[in-house]
DNA sequence: TGAACCCTCCTTTTT
DNA sequence: GGAGGGTTCA
């Protein structure tokens, strides 16, 4: 019997039992076969705010508590911050019932599929034939990879006739094709028809892209979970993985695919304590080849002895906010059915704001946001929610002109600005030589050295025994001179000296300087990122763990480069949908809530795209506890244009609210007054056609 | 004449 | 910041 249910000390000191808190179904799943001998499978549907996170957390104390060893569970979640979050929560639990502060010790294997993939795949590396050095490819990697492999098979653009598909596009669909477990002429049918005169020469590119992967000794996301899969799946390697757990936790269920299901299954083939938690309703990511028929049939695929559990008693937000929420998703066509209910007392209803433009839009939020902060809300107790990345750029400007601190999730770039790239390139081609990807970058950025010298110098390397060797030996062309006997010493040293690690990340940064002063206006600025870069390198134990857990983990927004000190600051937080997912705030602003943003006008091709875009909706609708406001601006311009043009439409607010959800809401009409005076209303019409003469006048 | 460099277009969501 | 096409350089 477990510490927890045995009789509680009377003693006043004794600390209140964590596990009182907890409602009956919660309870349920916490102590699920607990001491059982077999431990049955597990399905926990939990809706938004229902305590999911609590929940497993408690379970695994509770695990814990009851003699499980901590290096046997293995806890598998979305990103390594809800890994995080979780393992802190656990460990508070068994602090509160142990009344000790004794480290109980994080748990060892929390992480995300692709980095616990990584970790077992380093060290099982020598019985599959893999080297244990590989490097990570990230998407903009294998992107790259997959551009130089199809100029190698003579899929390149210049190919006379009709244009072959992008390197992003072709990365696309293999990614899908492995994710998904589809054959590539189902994935083209369904997901990419317009590519599929090409499946031929697809299936072609992408023999030869996993031939490059391995002769290079690097992997892409895929790999880390297909490799996992296919070692799960060996009738010898299999059960020997599956051995190594007792319990294997998953959040997130509904945004897992095939591939990770496949890895559940081939680890833990009955079942045997396996926990899913997940909520249909949630399921957004799709596009990444997640299926919401994993959760779905999670009870047919291990057997009638499952056990599900629904949580839906909500502890986040208000029922005026539950109602509008319940109301948009039980317009969904397929789903767990669940209603979520809470006893919070009952505030306003939420908004839906009419507004004329972006502009306003962004004026909007900026003064309910600083009301909502006089009145007591912190500003990191606020968010605004968006679609796409690009959403947020007129009220990014206007919080930075009336100076109101805020921190961006989602869509941040911070790996993919070219400054960042261009060192961690250094050190992945010092890591490992045979990537083709990392050097043929770094070593254009020698003047005088293109992409063809850049390929002759990785040929070489390729075929000596000894890259520095080979690197030294080759001769640059003249206009390299100075710079390339810098570039080689640098590679020596890195490659053959033993330096403590962020040493070196400090020596690259060193030698990349004046090339980012030659590259870039801004230099100053990237230099400061550079210098980021390197304090963030410290927090690392090596060059390998830092340039993996960088790729698998990347900063999430744009804080993480300035580092711990903002955490003491009040800051407002703007993130896209998707990275708000898990989270909670005391109000919520929901930007551009109109029919080409949410569903977004990329995404109307299918039904399956439009229920994925209502699930959104319902997500960024569920995370607010208290205030919730949706904004409707009346006009907003077309992205997909030429700088400084100004074509815009006349937006409809989402399909997603209909007229009779109407009165889950308070409709706000703002319109200000002092701009309407000043803008005389032309009729677009006119607008437009004074542009398209002015331009037509030089065809 | 091949190779490097310059200019112009556009940009959903992410491990 | 990348793709692709056009221009300049050695």
């Amino acid at each position: 019997m477990s510490a927890a249910t045995a009789t509680p000390l009377s003693q006043p000191s004794a600390p209140a039992d964590p596990f009182a808190g907890l409602n009956p179904e919660q309870r349920a799943a916490v102590e699920h076969d607990m001491g059982a001998g077999m431990v049955r499978p597990l399905l926990v549907v939990a809706g938004a705010g229902s305590g999911k996170t609590n929940t497993l957390a408690h379970r695994v104390a509770k695990l814990i508590l009851a003699g499980s060893d901590p290096q046997r569970i293995l806890l598998l979640t979305f990103s390594r911050r809800a890994a995080n979050e979780m393992g802190q929560r656990a460990a508070g639990v068994l602090q509160r019932v142990l009344g000790t502060s004794t480290a109980v010790g994080s748990l060892p294997w929390a992480g995300t599929f692709h980095s616990i993939g990584a970790r077992l795949l380093r060290e099982y590396a020598g019985r599959i034939g893999l080297e244990a050095s590989f490097t990570i490819h990230d998407r903009a990697d294998s992107e790259d990879l997959m551009g130089l492999v199809r100029q190698d098979v003579g899929l390149g653009a210049s190919n006379g006739q009709k244009r072959f598909p992008l390197k992003g596009t072709c990365l696309a669909i293999y990614s899908r094709v492995v994710n998904s477990r589809e054959p590539l002429a189902d994935v083209l049918q369904s997901t990419f028809p317009w590519c599929s005169e090409w499946e031929e020469q697809l299936k072609r590119l992408f023999g030869a892209y996993v031939d490059a992967k391995q002769e290079q000794n690097v992997l892409d996301y895929d790999d880390l979970l297909l490799f996992w899969a296919e070692m799960a799946s060996d009738p010898e390697l299999g059960p020997e993985l599956g051995a190594l757990f007792d319990h294997v936790l998953v959040d997130e269920y509904q945004d897992t695919n095939r591939l990770q299901a496949a890895i559940l299954q081939g680890m833990k083939p009955d079942g045997r304590g396996v926990m899913v938690v997940g909520d249909d309703a949630q399921s957004i990511y799709s596009f990444r080849g997640a299926t919401v028929r994993n959760i779905l049939d999670f009870p047919k695929q291990f057997g009638e002895h499952t056990r599900m559990i629904t949580l839906d008693r909500n502890y986040r937000s208000t029922q005026p906010i539950l109602d509008a929420s319940n109301a948009v998703i039980a317009a969904a066509l397929e789903r767990h059915a669940k209603t979520l209910w809470t006893d919070k007392a009952a505030t306003g209803k939420p908004q839906l704001v009419l507004i004329p433009d972006e502009a306003e839009q962004a004026r909007w939020v900026c003064n309910r946001v600083l009301e909502q902060r006089e009145a007591g809300i912190r500003l990191t107790q606020q968010a605004v929610l968006f679609r796409a990345a690009s959403h947020s750029a007129a009220l990014e400007l206007e919080l930075v002109r009336r100076n109101i601190p805020f921190v961006k999730f989602g869509g941040l770039k911070f790996l993919e600005a070219a400054h960042i790239k261009d060192v961690l390139a250094m050190l992945r081609f010092a890591q490992n030589p045979a990537g083709r990807v990392a050097g043929f970058r770094v070593v254009q950025l020698i003047p005088g050295i293109g992409p063809a010298t850049a390929a002759r110098l990785l040929d070489a390397v390729a075929e000596a025994a000894d890259p520095v060797a080979a690197i030294e030996a080759f001769p640059a062309p003249p206009r390299a001179q100075g710079e390339w006997e810098q570039f080689t010493a640098l590679f020596r040293t890195l490659r053959t000296t033993g330096l403590r690690w962020p040493l070196e990340i400090e020596l690259v940064r060193d030698w990349y300087l004046p090339h980012l002063e030659r590259l870039h206006d801004d230099a100053p600025v990237r230099a400061a990122d550079l210098d980021q870069l390197v304090a963030l390198a410290g927090g690392y134990g090596s060059r390998e763990n830092f340039l993996t857990e960088l790729t698998l983990d990347p900063p999430e927004a744009t804080s993480d480069r300035a580092g711990p000190p903002l955490l003491d600051e009040d800051y407002l937080i703007l993130s896209t949908i998707h990275s708000s997912k898990g989270q909670e705030w005391k109000a919520v602003h929901v930007l551009n809530v109109v029919d080409g943003c949410i569903p977004s006008d990329m995404a109307t091709g299918s039904a399956e795209d439009i229920e994925e875009e209502r699930r959104l909706l319902y997500v960024a609708m569920t995370r607010a506890k208290e205030h919730l406001h949706l904004i409707v601006p009346n006009r907003f311009f077309i992205k997909q244009q030429a700088q400084m043009g100004d074509r815009h439409v006349y937006a409809q607010r989402t399909r997603f609210v209909t007229p009779v959800m109407l009165k889950h809401f308070e409709e706000c009409v703002w319109t200000n007054a002092e701009t309407l005076q000043v803008r005389k209303p032309v009729p677009d019409s006119v607008r437009m056609m004074v542009r398209e003469r002015a331009r037509n006048a030089w065809k």
